[in-house]
DNA sequence: TAGTTATGTATAAGAAACTTATGTATATTT
DNA sequence: AAATATACATAAGTTTCTTATACATAACTA
């Protein structure tokens, strides 16, 4: 995908706030769901993804729990309690940036200052 | 710095953009205008803004040209034409980025889709 | 029915962008 | 005299990603 550097970094805030807005998913529907959202314009491999879920679980920020469905194999995630409150602070640290790359692209927006 | 990792892949565009802005920047002038304009919260270390300009400079987006003040060399950057060109290509990509997280992160957001 | 696309997860090799640490040098402030 | 500010540079290591490959089942298509 064409994804620009700028989503670097920004994966495992994406998954964390969709998880809690959604209780529990797994993998794939993860990267469908970021599709639509962005009207295609962000789509996360694979290669990407599933590391980082297991990093994340691995951090006790996610527990998974394995289904089976149509026999094909599903893990599904979900926020642990102490990932839910570092998803707090991950949006609010995705509020600054933000704020912070608009004050720095956009100057005018500055006045407030 | 506490920098969170959502600035990874941000920093070429903010050194062409505030190059685009004032003309010409040397390094460490970059580094404070940078302090100043996000109120602290976003520190550029020199590891990782020289070879940035470096690369920049190698991919013929920025022009240097070296200066002596007070007795301590100053290396002034400019964007090339090429360079101003790729400017709106990144700008461009930053408002889509912004806007894509910001579809992710609040959903309400998305009502006019 | 053979082949492609979709669904679903996984990992390994390499690239890219960074952090951290260190180095050099001059000017200014304490 | 020592610390801080100004100014640039690079090297080692880490993190996060891309690209490629792998396995497996289901559904669609030529």
């Amino acid at each position: 995908m064409k994804n620009s550097q700028l989503y670097k970094g920004s994966l495992n805030t994406i998954i964390m706030k969709l998880l809690e807005e959604n209780g529990k998913m797994y993998g794939y529907e993860i990267t469908q769901k970021v599709k639509i959202i962005t009207h295609g314009e962000l789509n996360i491999t694979e290669g990407a993804l599933y590391p980082a879920l297991h990093k994340l679980e691995a951090e006790g920020i996610l527990d998974v729990e394995i289904a089976k469905v149509d026999n094909r194999m599903r893990k599904y995630y979900k926020l642990t309690e102490s990932g839910q409150k570092e998803t707090v602070n991950r949006l609010a640290e995705l509020e600054d940036f933000i704020r912070n790359m608009q004050s720095l692209v956009n100057p005018k927006s500055n006045l407030e200052f």
